[in-house]
DNA sequence: CCTGGCACTCACGGCTCGCGAGTGCCAGAC
DNA sequence: GTCTGGCACTCGCGAGCCGTGAGTGCCAGG
C-alpha cells in the first residue's frame, strides 16, 4: 500500500504535468507544492510509484508522467469534483434557457459543453426505449403511402415513410391512429412491442397487411441501433491535443465519424454518477490516448441518453467532470420544463 | 498574353505538385512531361509566370508551386472535369441507392463524397423555399398544444411546436389542417405566405389567435436561416493537409462547426454547373489556404441544395470535380424516386 | 526514514558544414 | 528572335558535434 505522502507526491505530479504538459521532477515538485521533505525524498517516492506503475518516465534523465494507471488513482482517489462556480451556473442556464426544440438544446448543449471543457463534446439524444410514447401520427401521403411520426415525452420525434401493400382508406387510418394512441400513449416503449401485438386483429382483410407493415416500421423504429442519434462538436478543441498531434488526432477523428463507436462507448459507463475511461481503458484503439468523462442525463430521476467529452488523457479531471455533471443536471431540467 | 508553351509548363507545375506536394524545378519538370524544350528554356518560361503571379517560389533557390491565381487559371482554361469511370459511376449508385429516408440519404452522401475524394464533404439539406410541399400536418399533443409538421416533396420532414394562445377544439384543427393543405399542398414554399394570408378569417373569433400563431410558426419555418440545414462528414482527411497543418487546420474545423459560414460558402455558387473557390477567393478568412468545390443538385432540373467538399488548395481539381459533379447526379435521381 | 552529496545520463538547442536542387544570366547556335 | 548549354551563385536541409542543465539513482551519515 502506497503512504500518505506518495499519494500526495502522485497527485502533484497529476496536476503540474496537467497544467505544463511537461515531465516534472522532483525538484520543481517540491518548489511548486509544500510537501516539507527534500527532493531526494520525493525521488524515493518517485521510484516507488514508477515500480507500481502509477508514472513513467517518456526517457530516461527526464521528469515523470503519470500513465493511465496514475490517472485512474488520481480520478478515484486523490480528487473530487470541483462543483461549477455560481456564475457559470447562471451561464450555463441562460445559455440552455432559449432552446426553441430538442434539436436546438442538443445543438445548444454540444457548444456550451465544448466551450466549457475546451474539449470535444458529444451528446446523445434522449433514446427511445428510455422514453415515453406522447403521442403516433399516421399521415397519408399518396394512397399507398404512409408516413408513421413519433413523439417522446422529451420532444424527439422520429418520423419514417411506409409503403402499404394495399391502398389504405381514409376510415381504416382514422381507426388505426385511434387503436394505436389509445394503447400507447403515455406508456414507455419498451412496453410497445407487447402493446400493439394483436392490433391488427379487429382490421377487415385487406387491411390486415397495412397494418402490420405499419406495426413492424414502428417496432423497428425502437431496434438498439436505428434509435440512437447524437451530435458531436468542438472538434476544433483537437488541436490543442499535443505537440505530436498529427498521428493522434487522425483516428480520433475517424472514431468519432463513426457513430455506432461512439454510442458504445457511452453506452458502457454504467455508473449512476460521472464515468470516467481512461487511455487504453476504453475498447477502441484510436482513442487509446484519449479519456471520455461522460455522465446520462433525464428529465426525472432516470436517465434517458448520456453526454459527454472527449479530451487527451492529460487533462482537468475534477473541472470536467464538474462541467458535465452540471451540464447534464440543467439539460434534464430543461426537458423536464418542455 | 502566355504562349501555349507557358500555359503547358504551368499546367505540368500544378500536376507534379498535386501529385508530389513539393516544389517543382525546371529540371524535374522536363524530366517528366516531354514539352519538347531544355530546362533552361523551361525557367524563362517559369520567370515569366512568376512575374504574372500565377506561381511563386517558397524561397529563393527552391522549385516554384502555384499560387491560388495560378489554380484559377487551370481550372479555367488547362484542365477539364475528369468524369468518372464506369465502374465508379456502379459503386456510387450502388451505395446510395439502399437509403431509406432523407437523413439517410444525406448521411451516405457525405460518406460517399468524403471517401471519394479523400477530403471533408458537405451536403446541404434540400431548402424549403425551392422544394414543394407535400403535406402540412396538425397533430394537437395537448389541449392548447399543437405540432406542425411540414413534408415536401424532397422527403424532407420539420416539426415545430406551438404554444397555442387558447384551447382549439377537435374540429376546429381537422378545419384549420383541411383548409391550409388544399391551399398550399403541391405548390411552392416560396409561395406558401401569399396563399395563408387570409386563412384565419373564416375562423371564429376565438380560434383566430391560435390560427394565426400556426401561421406564423409557418412562415418562421420558411425563414433563411432556420430552414438551411447541413452535414458534414470526413473531417480525418484533414489530416492529409500537409505538415505544417497545426495552424492550418485549426480555423478549418472552426469554421466548419459554424453552420452559417457553411451554408454561405455553398450559398455563393451560383454557376449551374461546378463552382470551384480557390484559396483566398473564400471570404472567410480561416479557408483562405482552402478550396472549396460545390454544386447544386436536384430531383428535377432544377437545384434544390448545394453540396461540395472542402480541401486543400493543392488537390487534384479534375478529378474531384468529376466526383462531386457524380455524386450530385446520382443524389437528384435518387431524390426524384422517393 | 530522511537528507545532502555526488557521479552519471541524456534530451535539447545551437553550431558548423557539405550536399544538392534550383536559380538567373550570358554567350553562342539555329 | 528564340532556344540552348554552361556557369557561378544561393540557400534550405540534414548530419554530426558539442555544451548545458535538468533530472536521476545511489550511498553514507544524521
Amino acid at each position: 500500500m502506497l503512504s500518505e505522502r506518495r499519494l500526495q507526491v502522485l497527485r502533484a505530479i497529476v496536476q503540474d504535468y496537467v497544467g505544463t504538459e511537461e515531465p516534472v521532477g522532483s525538484k520543481a515538485l517540491t518548489e511548486r507544492h509544500n510537501l516539507g521533505v527534500s527532493p531526494a525524498t520525493v525521488r524515493n517516492d518517485m521510484a516507488a510509484l514508477e515500480d507500481e506503475g502509477f508514472i513513467a518516465q517518456p526517457h530516461t534523465s527526464a521528469g515523470r508522467i503519470p500513465t493511465d494507471k496514475g490517472y485512474r488513482l488520481f480520478v478515484d482517489k486523490l480528487a473530487g469534483v470541483k462543483p461549477m462556480t455560481a456564475p457559470e451556473r447562471r451561464a450555463i442556464q441562460n445559455f440552455l434557457e432559449g432552446a426553441v426544440d430538442l434539436d436546438d438544446v442538443v445543438a445548444r448543449t454540444v457548444r456550451l459543453l465544448a466551450q466549457l471543457t475546451r474539449q470535444v463534446a458529444v451528446v446523445q439524444y434522449p433514446s427511445l426505449t428510455r422514453s415515453t410514447v406522447r403521442h403516433v401520427e399516421l399521415l397519408s401521403l399518396a394512397p399507398a403511402r404512409l408516413m408513421l411520426v413519433l413523439i417522446t415525452d422529451t420532444g424527439r420525434v422520429e418520423q419514417r415513410m411506409i409503403d402499404c401493400p394495399a391502398p389504405f382508406g381514409e376510415a381504416s387510418l382514422a381507426d388505426l391512429r385511434a387503436r394505436l394512441n389509445s394503447r400507447v400513449a403515455g406508456r414507455r416503449f419498451t412496453d410497445v412491442p407487447s402493446l400493439v401485438e394483436d392490433l391488427a386483429e379487429p382490421f377487415e382483410a385487406e387491411d390486415r397487411g397495412t397494418v402490420s407493415t405499419v406495426l413492424s416500421t414502428l417496432l423497428e423504429t425502437l431496434v438498439e441501433e436505428n434509435e440512437e442519434r447524437l451530435m458531436i462538436g468542438g472538434t476544433a478543441n483537437l488541436t490543442r491535443f499535443g505537440h505530436d498531434f498529427p498521428l493522434v488526432i487522425r483516428p480520433v477523428l475517424e472514431a468519432l465519424e463513426e457513430q455506432v463507436v461512439l454510442l458504445k462507448l457511452l453506452g458502457e459507463a454504467k455508473d449512476p454518477g460521472v464515468t470516467v475511461r481512461i487511455g487504453h481503458e476504453n475498447a477502441h484503439e484510436g482513442l487509446n490516448s484519449t479519456s471520455v468523462v461522460s455522465v446520462g442525463y433525464g428529465s426525472g430521476g432516470e436517465a434517458v441518453a448520456k453526454l459527454g467529452v472527449v479530451g487527451p488523457t492529460r487533462m482537468d479531471y475534477p473541472g470536467t467532470m464538474g462541467a458535465v455533471r452540471a451540464v447534464a443536471r440543467y439539460v434534464g431540467q430543461i426537458l423536464a420544463e418542455s
